[in-house]
DNA sequence: CTGTTAGCGCCTTCAA
DNA sequence: TTGAAGGCGCTAACAG
């Protein structure tokens, strides 16, 4: 059997039914305005032609594709290699924008763009042609560009710097998170000595943790940094910070706490310090950021601050979609609330793994050059439990909600 | 700043630049028979208006839209479960198929959909409208709906049964690999009491794998299948699948070596035994399916079979853009070699890790009704190492080509 | 209730 | 080397 390359058009039916092209368009968007018998003579006729009306030439007309595009850096190095977990963050936030999408009838063209990429905006630009809005992550074009698009077509930026200007923004609290973090690792541990193992100097995320770090720090005149190492995100960068580490302070003067920016590396520096017979958490602590899967299976198991990526996804997508549907509204910075995973690699026992719950959701508003105008509004129904509070961690006129209740987990 | 909304267009390019749009046309695809004083000057025009062709008129006049879509179940959870894990299949899958895409300036559509969704046919007709050919993931839909959307648009199945008719199949040697890591069980570990621990029974791949367990165990008199459970793919149906075991057969009676048809069955199961104290692989042998990243963290590192995913989603979409391109082709089963992965939890040291090489490609024919045409293929320019000789696995007619090489691995 | 008729923005012969 | 013009398949007024 050889297949048809003949599909059929809205003509056809219309020809076939004996109506007008009119009539079958109602017909198929289920407008009423129909005779009964008349809609059934023509659905037959769909149902056996298998009619499936082409996109392309619907969104001609309708001057609407329907069609939104996610963009991440492709930073999968050619095969299995640990470094695609830098990537699980985007197939998270996947998870949140594709089910959102779908409510809505609309389609999701997904893009990887590698990091530096000379031709980045030429291709932004011709995506930009394909779609009627661009969630965009961080780190794929630099700003200056960003809002160059942005004039074409609506932009969300995912886990972007909160101060891009003239697209909207939508990231976890990274700083309350890390304070939340440093602040457990003082209080409930009474660790002094900090190491830090940073993201890439690029990074804005990583540089909110690393400012959370050292404010924590600075409140807490016992405590201080006694150095710090800058790793690329990945298990390997982690491993060979773990390595420096063991160099520069030999087995007697290593730090109580070695803070991670992400997961991997903190997994990477429990490797490299397991082969060296350092002991984690008897001899110091290490924690990381994120909460990827692969940090509860590890031994010990990883302390860290979940980030709600699946709900930021779906977050960006709802603001994409709200400023499509009105292209006036003014930019705005959303910012998620992180919360705290209490597992074994602080000290905590396996068995009292607490984890805060989301309390409130920050929003920041932003119109034209006025800054600061600021809007708290509640996630959902969900009761705030009680819980330490802890102060606000910001210098910044910016008020950003604290990761700041933790309950018990269930077991 | 009000954002524009007014986008520049090809005809306002062309009045500007006082041309024909269709100057303007050659120009923007970079056509000769073009004066280099025109090109430069309506260049400029389009710099300036920053115009890009709008892709939805240019797919109704081409009558091509260069998208494909992407289509796999889904499987996760509402928030992040560790079911995700049965998703990272397809994120793999994904890294293979976009970059293939991208090179030919092609873009991807992705979409999720609900299995056995009553209405997956009805999506998959509309998305059908909206591309110029679908990768399905196995399991969407019934293969009785798949092939009649194969007539409306190709289709490319992913894992899918070899059996398809009417449509392309790329899919892993689940037979091959299974059979060759069951044969080191016997073979290099000298276990006889297996137990297994299958998948859905809806999967053919898992379908697969058990026919290759119970194909070597029947070559071996000495081994036999003590049981079985059927789980859900997940970590979750893993762990019930341990607890079954060690209520079924107690501390005493125990299989020398647990079969799973995946890894984060593999995962749970060992989570379970851990628990319950049972030591691995000292007490009994666990091996999964698949290789992801997690099962190389646990303890024990996890014995499994590497399904080349990428490479799977890079021949799918290969041979999708063939198809689009050449539709009268005929359905071919494209089956990708799988890599036997030895780690700890079957008893291997972890320092003698091996890896099996990717030997060959085997692509079956089927032309029409006629089925049973076998091609043999040579992967790259690989030279097959010598290895022990594994007798061709199947009752079928069809020759896989077997995971039969086995390589020490780099340390 | 149903048909007529302009476009939507671009590509592509065919002429000039 | 350039321009003119007819679609591509569908939608949405506007008439009837």
């Amino acid at each position: 059997v050889r297949r048809e390359c003949k599909t059929a058009t809205l003509y056809d039916v219309a020809r076939i039914a004996g109506v007008s092209t009119a009539t079958v368009s109602r017909i198929v968007h289920g407008q009423d305005r129909v005779r009964p018998a008349t809609r059934e003579r023509v659905q037959k006729v769909i149902d056996e032609l298998g009619y499936v009306p082409d996109s392309a030439a619907q969104s001609l007309s309708r001057r609407r594709k329907e069609i939104i595009g996610l963009v991440s850096v492709e930073r999968f190095t050619p095969q299995y290699d640990v470094e695609n977990m830098s990537l699980l963050f985007y197939d998270e936030i996947l998870r949140g924008v594709e089910p959102r999408l779908r409510d809505e009838g609309w389609s999701l063209l997904l893009t990887y763009l590698p990091g530096e990429d000379p031709h980045g905006f030429a291709r932004l630009q011709s995506l930009s042609g394909k779609v009627d809005g661009l969630l965009i992550g961080e780190g794929v074009v630099p700003s200056s560009l960003l809002s160059r698009i942005a004039q074409r077509v609506p932009v969300v930026v995912i886990a972007g710097n909160p101060g891009e200007s003239g697209v909207d923004v939508v990231t976890a609290d990274n700083r309350s998170g890390a304070a939340a973090l440093v602040e457990h690792l003082v209080c409930a541990h009474g660790h002094t000595r900090f190491f830090h193992v940073d993201g890439p100097a690029s990074a804005p995320d990583a540089q909110e943790r690393r400012v959370a770090l050292e404010l924590v720090l600075a409140r807490h005149p016992r405590c201080r940094l006694i150095g710090s190492v800058r790793g690329e995100f990945s298990v390997r960068s982690g491993v060979e910070a773990g390595e420096h580490l063991l160099t520069t302070y030999g087995r007697r003067a290593l730090p109580d706490a070695i803070v991670c920016a992400n997961d991997p590396m903190a997994i990477g520096v429990m490797q490299s310090l397991a082969r060296a017979g350092v002991r984690v958490p008897e001899d110091l602590a290490v924690v990381g950021f994120d909460d990827i899967y692969p940090g509860s299976l590890s031994h010990p198991s990883l302390t860290t601050v979940h980030q709600p990526m699946r709900m930021i996804g779906e977050r960006a997508c709802t603001r994409l979609l709200d400023r499509i549907a009105r292209p006036e509204l003014d930019p705005e910075v959303v910012v998620i609330p992180t919360e705290l995973v209490l597992r074994e690699s602080c000290g905590c026992s396996p068995s009292m793994g607490t984890r805060a719950v989301p309390p409130r959701l920050a929003v920041q508003q932003r119109s034209g050059t006025l800054q600061g105008a600021v809007t708290i509004a509640r996630s959902d129904g969900q009761a705030t439990k009680e819980g330490r509070k802890r102060s606000q961690s910001g210098g910044r006129t910016r008020k950003a909600v604290a990761t700041d209740t933790v309950t018990p987990l269930p077991a």
